[in-house]
DNA sequence: TTGATGGGGTTGTATAGACTTACCTAGAGT
DNA sequence: ACTCTAGGTAAGTCTATACAACCCCATCAA
């Protein structure tokens, strides 16, 4: 069949594409398949035509078709089985977390709703451990605040935080209603270098009253200590209900 | 039927690679490239042969070269451009891949004696959740193993993977008990990309039992997938005791 | 001197066809 | 129930060929 068609520049489905932009072949046929699964025509784990059949389909040979879903898998839109087939990947890339985020911006970016309360606002003195996070004396004046961030109303974090008042002077005065320490901080300046801990700990009592968890769930413990200028300008400390919250991050290598 | 010596229908520069390995004649091109260009004999910045030198000087078609070149340039090796040729691109951009870290290095280096025990060694069949992981359908074959690792005769992590067959092929025949997987899968390909997710959970009476724990504690789990030429080859859970363990990195911004 | 033209080399894309490899299932034989 | 085998399907690879797009440079003309 169709063989009287050599001579004509192949008019498929393809062509309006072809109108609309000099895209090669192949980057078509990729559009093609995006688009289906964008659009949800083709569902998360569905299977897709065979090579062959998008070959009919299109009007394309095989080996453009090849490279087009050899590219998808590449770009992990799509898995491939030899012997089995095609099949549509991974529903959500993650995001990037573990990068220096406001909670608040993670809440709304799933959908949540956030609002936060303010335990504590303070001045205190540091003792020995804390001095040393800081690369201080014992004894030196820090600012310390106490938040909760909730998500639809759950609590989802405890955010407390240590800062140096040589950092931040006003840090008092904040009305952390409507700004963050975060965003406040960030204001002033992004810090130059960060480190990260994390810990699995078992809550005390009263971060289980602050948590609302019924019982003594296992909590993410996330110790933030920024610098600037070469100073320990902040130490967080984060706790997170496990049952609530992980941590993650995909890179290339 | 298995023509025993259908390896050979060209003798050529890259027979001897052919005979050493059944890989791919593309990727025996990659290879031909990436070690001239490791060992300096194509030095950063210089130019290619072209792809119909390639052809005469190892007796494959030009596809098969433009596809090796073309990966290349997708792995950042090479740059190319139409019309002038194919250069040598990156010095060496290899940072940072050392949050791939061998659990056995990272207690040796804190001074520690690290040994491990192979609980669990076998073939499974993937359920739904574990075939989503592996951007997979249920029912496919996968390696499954379980070891614990001590530091100084004391638990400190249990390993559970699960690893694409089609990856690693000898996976059950290794003898973990003097290489690690970690080791051997990393030996067969670094990662191209890899996945961190990072719960707090408390511990199954099994989790529990595995790693001596008193109660259950608080432990951090670390879920991480790696991904090879586009497809997940491993996935892995990594147990740790909240109390001896925690994560943390630093990095200037 | 400046600008246009064109040829040769190089990568980019596309095709048809053949063969290989891997997976799955159904059926036959324990 | 279990294992083995054969056949079908679908992706994986490789080849030979063709043309397109692009860059560089030499040549030639204004």
């Amino acid at each position: 069949m169709a063989s009287d068609t050599d001579t004509l520049p192949r008019r498929t489905v393809l062509s309006d594409l072809t109108a609309a932009r000099p895209a090669s072949r192949y980057e078509q046929v990729k559009h093609y398949i995006t688009e289906r699964i964008a659009s949800g025509e083709w569902g998360v784990g569905s299977r897709l035509p065979s090579e062959n059949e998008l070959v009919e389909t299109l009007g394309v040979s095989r080996m453009t078709v090849h490279r087009a879903l050899r590219e998808l898998m590449g770009e992990g839109i799509v898995t491939r089985a030899q012997g089995v087939g095609t099949f549509v990947a991974r529903p959500a890339p993650r995001a990037e977390v573990l990068e220096l985020r406001d909670i608040a911006d993670d809440i709304q970016a799933g959908g949540g709703r956030h609002r936060s309360r303010v335990v504590l606002l303070e001045t205190i003195r540091a003792d020995g451990h804390l001095a040393l996070a800081f690369d201080q004396r014992p004894g030196v004046k820090l600012f310390h605040s106490v938040l909760i961030h909730y998500e639809d109303d759950t609590p989802l974090q405890i955010e407390e935080r240590f800062v140096s008042p040589h950092f931040a002077p006003d840090y008092l005065d904040q009305d952390f209603a409507t700004t963050h320490p975060h965003r406040y901080l960030f204001q002033i300046s992004p810090p130059h270098e960060v480190e990260h801990v994390i810990f699995a700990v078992t809550p005390e009592a009263e971060q289980q009253a602050l948590l609302e968890l019924d019982g003594p769930e296992a909590c993410l413990q996330l110790v933030r200590r920024t610098w600037v200028e070469g100073r320990v300008v902040m130490r967080g400390v984060f706790t997170y209900p496990g049952s609530r919250y992980s941590f993650g991050g995909r890179r290339q290598t």
